[in-house]
DNA sequence: TAACATAACTACAACGTTTGCGTGTTGATA
DNA sequence: TATCAACACGCAAACGTTGTAGTTATGTTA
C-alpha cells in the first residue's frame, strides 16, 4: 500500500529533522525564512497534508460529531442532519451519520461504535422502540463518559443534557386555533401513541385549543395511531380505514389536525374519495413542513418545524460544550432551546 | 478534562506491564490465566474500550467511509444513503456524509476535508456545478493518492473507477413503451438540461422507445428544463408555466415521461388544473420511487430505481477496494454495476 | 551441575504529529 | 579575547495501541 506523504519522509529527504519540518510549515519564527521556503515548496511538491488521525490522537479530539437518527427517509430528520452538517462545517467538524431505524439496540450499537473515541459528541434524536422501553441507560453512560450529548426533537426529561425542541404544544394549539377561527367547529386529531413524546405534546395543544374556545373534546375524534413501521410502506391501510371509520361515523367533522404531514394526506385523500371538498367541506393541517406538504392536492396547510435550524442549534450547543470539556470550563447548566414554529398555510385552509 | 481509561491506568494500577494489559485482553497465551481474568475483571470494572483513533492511526485504516452527495433533502439519496450505511455498518464501518449542495467548490472542500486521513475511501454522487463545468480534478487526485472513489448515480466516464448506476435509458424506455402499449399516442417528455447524465440518458430511453413503435419525437414535446434550486423552493413556478404552455399548444397529448417524480408531480397538477382527467385523457410515469409518487393524487406510477441496493453494492465495491488496497492485493479492473430498474404501476397509468 | 526448555512477563519501536527545551554556531560587545 | 545574545535547529516525550524481541525466574534433563 502506498502510503501518504509524512514529515519523516519530508524531513529524510530535505536532510532536516522532522520538527524542524513542522515548525516551518506552521511559519515558527524558530526556523530561518529560508528553510522555511525550501520546506514549503517541496511539501507543496509531495503535497504533503498533516494526518488528520495523529492529530486527533495527539489532541484529544476529532473534531466529528455523530449524529444518530431514528430514521433517514424521514424529511424532517434530513432537514436537521442538513442544519448539523452546515453549522459543524463551518466550525470545522465532520459528521458521522449513524441510523438507528426507530431500534434501540441499533441506537445503542450506533452509539457504541461511535464511543470509542471516534467522535467529540453526539446529537440524537430517540428511536421509537427506546421511547417504549424508557431505558436509557446508554445516554447516562455516555454522559457519565462525560461525551457531550444533545437531544433533538424526541427528547427525554430524565436526561440531563442540552435539548432542542419544537414548541410542539403551542404549534399544535395555533393550527388548531387557526382552524376554529377559520370556521371549523368539529376537529379530529390524527396523533400518534402517548410514548411519542412529540404526538403527546401535540394532543395537549390541540386539546388548549378547544378548551380556549370551549369547546368540548370528543373521544371519538381523537385517533391515537400506532404508528409502527408507517413511514416503512403501505401500513397505511390501517390508518385509512380508521379515518374512513371517523368520517363515516361523525360525518359534520369539518376540521382535521394531524401531528405529521403524512397523516394529513392520507386524510385528505380518504376524505376526498368519501366526497369530501377541501377546504371547503373539511380543513386539514399538518406538521412537518415537507415534500408532501408543497405538492399535496390541495397543497397543505402545516406547521413548520424549521428542522435545519433545530440542526443548526443543536450542533452549536454540542460544540459548546465541546469546547467546555476540552478548555476545562465550568460547566453551564444545561439549557432547552425551544425553536418556534409558525404555521404555513396553503390550499388545505380557507 | 476527565480521560478515557487507557491500557496506562489499567496497567498502573494493577501493577503490570501495558503490554500484559493488552495481551491479556486478547487472551494471549502468553499471560496466565490467573493474570488474564484479573485484568479483565479490572478492566471491565472501570469499564476500558480500546480508543478506535490510537487503533487507526496504527493500523493505517479508519474502517469509516465517506459519502458525499449534492442533496441530502430528496429522497433517492437518502435511500442511498441507508444501503451504504447498513452494509457499512454490518462491516464494522461508519459513515461520514458530507453535502456539496450542488456546487463544485462545496464538493471540493468536503472531499478535501475527508482524504486528510479520516476515512478509507468515498463514495460520491457528483454535484450538478461539477457535471456542468466537468472539472474532475478532485478525483483523480483522489485517486491518485490511491484513495478508492466509487461513484453512483451521476457518474462520468472520464473517472477510471468502479460506478454503481441504473440502467437509465432502459428504465425511461420501458416506460414509455408501457405508456404507448397502454394506449397513449402522442407522448412529451420532461427532462432535464443534457449535462445531467441522468436526464440525457432518460431522453435517450425516451427516444428509443418512440423510435421502436415507429413514432416520430417532436421537439415541442421534448422539455429540456433547467432544473437549478428546483428541489429548494418554489422554483417549480417555471416549471408549471412551462407544462401548461406544452398542454395549450398541444392538447391532444395523452402521455407524460417525467425525468423525476417532481416533474410529474407538477405535470399532473397542472393538468389537472387545465382539466384532463388523469389516467383517462393523460397518463403519467416519473422517475424514482419516492414519498411523492406514493402519496400524490393519483398515485404517481413510476420507474424504481431501488436506491438501497444501490448504496449498498457502492459500499461494497469500495469495501472491496479498501481491502484490496490494504492487503496490497492486485489491482482488480475498475467495474460499472448497473442496478435494473422497475416499473411501478399506480394509479397515473391506466 | 551445567545446559536448556518453558512460562510469564516487560521493553521497545512504530503509527504521524506537536512542542518545550536543549545545543551548537555565529557575530557583537566589553 | 572572554562573554553573551540571537539564531537556527535537533531531541525527546506524548497521544494509545500492538507485536516482536528480549528478560527473568523456575523447573527439567543429560
Amino acid at each position: 500500500m502506498k502510503k501518504r506523504t509524512t514529515l519523516k519522509q519530508l524531513a529524510r529527504e530535505l536532510d532536516v529533522s522532522i520538527s524542524t519540518v513542522s515548525k516551518a510549515l506552521k511559519n515558527s519564527p524558530e526556523i530561518s525564512q529560508d528553510t522555511i521556503d525550501r520546506v514549503k515548496a517541496f511539501a507543496k511538491l509531495l503535497n504533503y497534508r498533516p494526518n488528520n488521525i495523529a492529530l486527533s490522537l495527539k489532541n484529544r479530539k476529532t473534531k466529528t460529531i455523530g449524529i444518530i437518527i431514528p430514521d433517514i427517509v424521514h424529511h424532517f430528520f434530513t432537514k436537521v442532519i442538513k442544519g448539523v452538517e452546515k453549522y459543524a462545517n463551518s466550525k470545522g467538524y465532520n459528521v458521522i451519520v449513524g441510523l438507528s431505524n426507530e431500534s434501540f439496540s441499533n441506537e445503542v450499537i450506533n452509539m457504541e461504535m461511535l464511543a470509542d473515541g471516534s467522535i467529540d459528541g453526539f446529537i440524537i434524536s430517540m428511536a421509537r422502540e427506546t421511547m417504549q422501553l424508557q431505558d436509557y441507560q446508554h445516554y447516562t453512560e455516555t454522559l457519565n463518559e462525560e461525551i457531550p450529548l444533545v437531544m433533538f426533537d424526541r427528547v427525554v426529561a430524565e436526561i440531563p443534557c442540552d435539548k432542542v425542541t419544537v414548541d410542539d404544544t403551542k404549534g399544535a394549539e395555533i393550527a388548531v386555533d387557526t382552524l376554529i377561527n377559520k370556521g371549523a367547529t368539529k376537529i379530529a386529531i390524527l396523533t400518534t401513541k402517548d410514548y411519542v413524546s412529540v404526538g403527546r405534546l401535540r394532543t395537549k395543544g390541540y386539546l388548549e385549543a378547544l378548551k380556549k374556545h370551549g369547546i368540548n373534546p370528543i373521544p371519538d375524534l381523537i385517533l391515537k395511531i400506532d404508528d409502527e413501521l408507517l413511514y416503512e410502506d403501505d401500513h397505511l391501510d390501517v390508518l385509512e380505514k380508521q379515518v374512513r371509520e371517523l368520517l363515516l361515523i361523525h360525518p359534520d367533522v369539518n376540521g382535521i389536525f394531524a401531528v405529521n404531514e403524512l397523516y394529513a394526506v392520507v386524510a385528505m385523500k380518504v376524505a376526498k374519495e368519501m366526497g369530501y371538498e377541501i377546504p371547503k367541506d373539511l380543513q386539514v393541517i399538518g406538521f412537518t413542513d415537507g415534500m408532501l406538504s408543497k405538492h399535496a392536492t390541495p397543497t397543505l396547510s402545516t406547521v413548520s418545524q424549521h428542522g435545519e435550524s433545530m440542526g443548526a442549534k443543536a450542533a452549536e450547543l454540542l460544540i459548546q460544550r465541546i469546547d467546555e470539556r476540552v478548555n476545562d470550563l465550568p460547566k453551564e447548566p444545561t439549557k432547552t432551546v425551544i425553536i418556534s414554529t409558525n404555521l404555513i398555510q396553503r390550499g388545505s385552509t380557507k
